[in-house]
DNA sequence: TAAATCTGGTTTTAAAATGCAACCCTATTA
DNA sequence: TAATAGGGTTGCATTTTAAAACCAGATTTA
């Protein structure tokens, strides 16, 4: 059967997922976010195949995550450029950027070093922050009751998390 | 054809994504984070079909961001915990909560509000900083060069992102 | 000017992944 | 003793995916 998806689900997380929780969509923002514009550069880049880069590029620009620009005189030339929607999704790159460098170094190669460019120096580890600025875990939060998530009266293990 | 795989792949964002980066495994780590441990709960919360349930868990205990632990002494019970690997997705989980309620609202209902335990404060919204503790976009950042990212000479697009 | 190339796709085909339902086995509870 | 809970596995039909071939308009190149 099809895929389950999750447009209305009551879970932002769902609904993030939905638009892009897949496998190459996160891919393709990222290396938007390097520069890259052109179909044939992402085609490139990621070794997609194109039928499913032409799928995710125009779903991400259905989704409003990238949006599809004619540019140049010369014939039918598009770019595929970032929306404030898909910019804003540097910070999940970036934390995901740096879970696979910790979690999953690559065996010969320094883990990338991406610098602010006023000062040159190394970003920060992006984290979960309280309103003064420090950071939390996991452990850290809670959410008020009566959220919508939905919760079976538990079996029998202790509430704790890990 | 099968999906394509990045075990091995140079970027770490997808490595990560080969581990966490499917239409599942998040929200499973989601609601784990939630507190939940145990198989039928997951399967009533999530609504996942109990063969891509059992296939998830596996691979996440395979990639150790859960473990499975034997608990009760009457039958085989199991719990699924996160380890550290794995409660170190919180700020990836976060993010992409706080941008799908940013971007994707759900109609009637409030985005969640979560807190800091100790205070009692709402979270700040995730960000990608500078070593001081500023926020950066995508323009604020770059990349040193002799990074490992393979980029063409791109075709006649200007290199600004957006 | 004809041939080759670039760009951005669509089509075809076969292998996987997904979802559903049914089944299994061990314990526990009614 | 029967029913139910927990934690799965199996079979099957439907989708998705990947790879490669094909296409069509514009533009270089020979």
């Amino acid at each position: 059967m099809a895929r389950k998806r999750f447009d209305d689900s009551s879970c932002s997380v769902a609904r993030a997922l939905n638009e892009v929780g897949d496998w190459w969509s996160l891919l393709v923002v990222l290396h938007a976010m390097y520069g890259t514009r052109r179909f044939v550069d992402f085609q490139q880049e990621l070794g997609i195949a194109r039928n499913i880069l032409c799928d995710r590029l125009s779903r991400l620009v259905d989704n409003e995550v990238l949006k599809k620009v004619e540019v140049g005189e010369h014939g039918s030339r598009f770019e595929y450029r970032l929306t404030e929607k898909g910019r804003d999704l540097f910070p999940i790159v970036i934390a995901l950027r740096q879970w696979g460098d910790k979690w999953n170094p690559a065996p010969n190669q320094e883990p990338l070093d991406l610098r602010d460019r006023e000062t040159g120096r190394t970003i920060r580890q992006v984290e979960v922050q309280d309103a003064n600025g420090n950071p939390l875990t996991v452990r850290d939060v809670f959410v008020p009751e009566g959220d919508g998530i939905s919760r079976r009266k538990t079996t029998d293990s202790k509430k704790t998390v890990g």
